[in-house]
DNA sequence: GCCTTTTGCGCAGCCGATTGCATAAACCTT
DNA sequence: AAGGTTTATGCAATCGGCTGCGCAAAAGGC
């Protein structure tokens, strides 16, 4: 009732004992009599007691905080991404604090900055779209904070990450379009800068030339991977003397805007063309007809990125050397390629 | 070099000046020569010095911290909030800290906890599906710690809260369906002891009973609202003696269910059955034909709930009267439902 | 019954930053 | 030149909890 929230101070002055005592108490120190510990116990629920994170952090150097900072929380990956990260953070007793960057540099560079002073243990980050450089990271890595990447990742940095094998998904991706008799087969790409989209693009060039098919750049497209530039590009496309029969896109969004377009123009998926999508979004199940896409293991992504923090934790940061988790893509067939009736 | 991070004493030592006058450099006290000032943030500059917020939080009492706890931030909805609420967060200057529920009361308890003894300055709340008391909520209020409801909210509480008003969006869906001429309109609600629920599928009898139109038990299908719940319902509605002519579902995910079912039958949409969904996600328009839905404000959502904790922070907690923001819903109307070719 | 060991608890400094008050030097004022 | 201001800085307490060390009382040993 005198105070709105009950110090350590508080329960000590009522028992008559030291606030030593109480803090021993409360953390259940063997140097305190069981008799004395169920006092503390006892009056400690009876004022909502509630320990000041804060002050114990103060002093004992920690937090318990993890910094997450990924370019925007809406959409199917990040979200899956960082729900994966809550729940083996929080079993570890961490806490985490979400920053979005909304794919803008300078935003990165003032959420590290927060994240920094809060005083968090670790930082996870994906970068954003426009990131370009690492200088804002290299304080991180000065305080020896433990800064670990997932999903999109600067090329030829020597840091901790866990990524999709983006080139793999490509790989199969494409494969897959193969074996369903597609000949002439289109990409759309996203900034040639973020390993995901370079990987992916790496991925169709290896199986175009597995297959002996020739790489023809009138059939890639670039973009930023929205529905409006699937659009676009599928309008591109179809305006070539010979337009494509199957287009791999290296996100759900922008192959939902070809399909789009396919429909406006009333030409058949998969039969006219075929198409395979990338990060296997809810909707992609929900469209007609249903699109094939592949999956990021997002959730377990977002798992594994806390794991290699606390491994880093464990470590000296000297003796840490970067470590790399590349998680395996997942092909999920679905109607829209799916052009011989056997199982791919 | 010779410390990881630089403290104000650090700065001080090497400055030879004390560490209240850097302090007071630092934040730009008036009561500091312009010389001094400029000594300091250099050399904290050099340094990377990082001010530590748990220090300067404990000292003043405040931790700049905005504690979240929602059900989950998987799909749109809560994801869109969050993100309303992180944008309106930031510029008042907090860190938000996430919890999730999981929809699970114990867990919803473990994180008011959590939120609490870190200090968090205020919470912002959606239950859980399994709450259904408050008692863990109580000890929030008796800390004097602004807490904000949204979205769901238990009924008949004294809260601060921001809410759609689910009634008029039930009630507006369903009339306009009258409208399009449907005359046996079935209804797919979810739990009924969450205010949401409760308010859609008020407004949906409302709307009936304006229209005198009979409200049929038998029409409404009480479920989980998930998609599989939604061909489940859509099932035992087909099989009725007389099927309906359209349903108005409380949840986007049961109504995808009821026109994939639909779908499977070789029923027509809106012909043969129109529908109307609720939360305006992200693949209602992708698929076939569109769905009519209800947008949610989810973005705007969560700013309000920011500003009513801003609020709340300003008056001292004894004058302080608990207030609600009802938020209008917008009847999104699309294929699925448009049976004239007028303009609703 | 005296000495040693164990048990239980308190003292006081510390973590890093903030801030009211005191102090010293410099600058005016008349 | 003495007194009054202004300006710039330092001292020290404080926030709440942690912890090494010390001390006294109780327990054990012979």
């Amino acid at each position: 009732m005198a105070r709105i929230k009950a110090s350590i101070t508080d329960l000590a002055q009522q028992l008559g004992v030291s606030v030593s005592t109480v803090s021993r108490a409360l953390s259940d120190h063997p140097g305190i009599s069981d008799a004395t510990k169920k006092k503390v116990w006892k009056l400690a629920k009876e004022l909502h007691y509630q320990p000041n994170h804060m002050a114990a952090g103060l002093r004992k150097g920690r937090s318990n905080l993890l910094g997450v900072l990924v370019p925007h929380i809406d959409g199917h990956f990040f979200t899956m991404v960082v729900k994966g990260i809550e729940t083996v953070a929080s079993k570890a007793g961490y806490n985490i604090m979400i920053c979005q960057s909304n794919e803008d540099v300078t935003h990165e560079r003032k959420n590290i900055e927060t994240l920094l002073s809060a005083q968090v243990e670790g930082i996870l980050v994906s970068m954003s779209r426009t990131t370009r450089d690492f200088r804002h990271f290299e304080k991180v890595r000065k305080q020896e904070i433990p800064l670990v990447f997932f999903d999109r990742v600067l090329d030829g940095l020597d840091v901790s990450a866990v990524v999709l094998d983006d080139r793999e998904g490509g790989y199969q991706s494409t494969k897959h379009l193969i074996k369903q008799g597609c000949r002439r087969i289109a990409h759309f790409g996203g900034p040639q800068h973020l390993n995901i989209y370079k990987n992916r693009r790496q991925g169709y060039i290896d199986a175009l030339l597995e297959a002996g098919l020739p790489l023809q750049e009138e059939l890639i497209f670039y973009c930023d991977m929205t529905l409006e530039d699937g659009i676009r590009g599928m309008q591109q496309m179809l305006d070539l003397p010979t337009p494509p029969d199957a287009v791999f896109s290296a996100s759900d969004f922008s192959v939902v805007g070809a399909l789009q377009e396919l429909k406006r123009r009333r030409l058949r998926v998969p039969q006219d063309i075929a198409l395979v999508g990338f990060s296997n979004e809810m909707f992609t199940s929900l469209t007609e007809p249903m699109l094939t896409s592949v999956d990021q293991r997002c959730e377990q992504m977002g798992q594994s990125a806390v794991r290699l923090f606390l491994e880093m934790r464990e470590e000296s940061s000297t003796t840490f050397s970067p470590r790399r988790v590349v998680l395996q893509p997942d092909l999920l067939i679905r109607e829209s390629s799916l052009l011989l009736n056997g199982k791919q």
